[in-house]
DNA sequence: TTTATGGCTGTCA
DNA sequence: ATGACAGCCATAA
């Protein structure tokens, strides 16, 4: 398969647990391709529709939830991230306290 | 092959 | 805080 590395990042953000975040690069560091959040995102913006996958529980560094330029799919991903308890101050999401840190 | 665009990010002014 | 820039990579035209 040649997506076998969007797979990796697929089961990386499977894991991420409800009422936590991560970052494209944090997802692309842990897949062990640092450098390549932008591969992340594109790799999100291939999720085919009948695989379950919390994709809105994954953000930009910043903290905010990245806009879309073709969709206004980050609207709904900021009310999904605040539906699972996600607080926002403004824009910007509490990391310190939403971050998913995996092994601890 | 070259160019442009897209759910990014770190650095610097 | 904000904007410009340079890396980074996949796809489409």
């Amino acid at each position: 398969m040649a997506g076998c590395i969007y797979d990796r990042y697929y089961r990386l953000i499977a894991r991420i647990p409800l009422g936590r975040v991560a970052t494209y690069g944090g997802i692309a560091d842990l897949a062990g391709m640092p450098g390549r959040a932008r591969q992340v995102g594109y790799a999100l913006a291939h999720v085919p529709a009948d695989v379950e996958l919390p994709w809105h529980r994954v953000i930009n560094a910043r903290g905010e939830v990245s806009p879309r330029r073709r969709s206004g799919f980050h609207h709904m991903q900021r009310e999904m991230l605040e539906a699972e308890g996600i607080r926002f101050e403004g824009d910007r999401i509490d990391m310190a306290r939403h971050l998913w840190r995996p092994r601890g």
